[in-house]
DNA sequence: CTTTTTTGATTTGCATACAACATTAGTCGG
DNA sequence: CCGACTAATGTTGTATGCAAATCAAAAAAG
């Protein structure tokens, strides 16, 4: 019944779905819970409130508040709190606490090339191995992208982007790649929604999405992995900017 | 004096290099140690016996035995497990303990699928970066490669081509990329060895580096960044069938 | 003799206590 | 009034103790 091992981050699959749906999930008081949990089960917590930034770059996590709150020793919390650092969602400085990884724009640019070349491996293997069925779902979502888009519904499209971008990752039956692009998406999350919300992005994006989506049909994975990867590198382009802006501001 | 952060597992970069000196290192007695070292540590101890083969896949990671072996007490020990888990080196499962990590073929062949992304992608940021001398350095290595080869020096060879592979990464500029692979090929570390041994490869990848290494003096990034896929998914592909031989054998 | 159950030993998971370090506030001297 | 040093406070790092779970071996039933 229960099995909550740690392996390498697995499990956790259905994560993005439940980000979508509920964007702000955490509002359970903590008290409520039936089961004392324990490290393995505030590392979901934990991460979920980072991911939906009810903690933002920058904020201390303190082991004592954390303890109290979910109403567990520090042992666990400490142990959470070390798997955060290692997956890169957190810094934990000797003797200094941890807080909420801060990202400099040098370093989200090297990120964005990265994921553009796990977005654009995905295509590769999904224009192999995408099933019919599959590729029903990848238009399916893409379809969907461009209503949102037309509709101006930024969250829509943000969400309907994302299920596209995950169906050709599923394609790719590559499941250590999936779970390596989950967790680096998961690192970009907190800067990710800045970019989407371009002016003319929606649509350009739709068309690029069609364009892979035929490559891959086509079973061409030179070019899918290409196009993918300008189309992903594109989004670090002009994200490059807005990142340069906000880097002024005090994130605080 | 310290500063032994943490972080993202950032520090750590001349491993490598250690690698290739000292092979088997950890000889030297734990008891004449000056200073009795924590938790950060011990995450490099332990990830060098594993990186070495000190301890092989399948190998249990007695909490207890740790502890008295190193003279601290569970705490630390623990705290480091979970770190060695996140990154993937080992598996923790709930009661059961840590083991060293082993990887079916199928998982290999995916992570090897990755790092030839990493290289590829690698390849094509020296393209547009590298500067003169780290050109210079990265023809060195080949060449070291090429006199390795025909001495028919294996060591030799794994150990030089490591750098060339290293210089194109340190050309790329883009730190996370190389952490990122860097921790890929820790994981893929005690499987890899058995890859590069094959009768003709070497003479092979000292003409496919020459390739590579012209595409990025000539600055054609998208030749360098295919030429250097094929060259490391060439070597998946041998490790492929090498691998599955390895699988029927009880690694014990 | 094989299969199942139960009991004991071992090991992990968590809680608490203590020690080391960092930070901050306060005091003293300039 | 300002800066440097010292003391007090709080937070992190480690050690140890205890409870719960797992694994292994012995005993009982078939």
């Amino acid at each position: 019944m229960n099995d909550a091992c740690i392996k390498s981050d697995k499990d956790a699959s259905n994560i993005r779905m439940r980000q979508i749906r509920e964007t702000a999930v955490s509002e359970v008081i903590e008290s409520e819970r039936e089961t004392r949990l324990s490290a393995d089960g505030l590392i979901r917590l934990l991460e979920d409130d980072i991911l939906n930034s009810v903690l933002k770059p920058g904020d201390r996590l303190d082991e004592q508040s954390l303890a109290r709150r979910f109403e567990v020793s520090r042992t666990p919390v400490r142990e959470a709190l070390r798997h955060l650092a290692s997956s890169g969602l957190i810094d934990i400085r000797k003797n200094q606490g941890a807080t909420v990884k801060r990202l400099t724009t040098a370093e989200l640019i090297e990120m964005f090339q990265v994921m553009a070349e796990y977005e654009g491996l995905s295509a590769r293997l999904s224009a192999r191995r995408m099933t019919t069925a599959e590729i029903a779902e990848m238009r399916n979502w893409n379809e969907e992208c461009r209503v949102r888009a037309d509709k101006e519904d930024h969250d829509g499209f943000y969400a309907a982007n994302n299920m596209f971008h995950e169906a050709i990752f599923h394609g790719s039956r590559n499941e250590f790649l999936q779970e390596e692009s989950r967790k680096l998406r998961n690192r970009l999350n907190a800067y990710r929604r800045h970019i989407t919300t371009q002016p003319r992005r929606m649509q350009k994006s739709v068309i690029e999405h069609g364009r892979i989506a035929d490559a891959i049909v086509a079973g061409d994975e030179d070019t899918a992995h290409s196009l993918m990867r300008q189309h992903v590198d594109l989004l670090a382009g002009t994200a490059a900017d807005v990142l340069l802006a906000l880097e002024s501001e005090t994130t605080e």
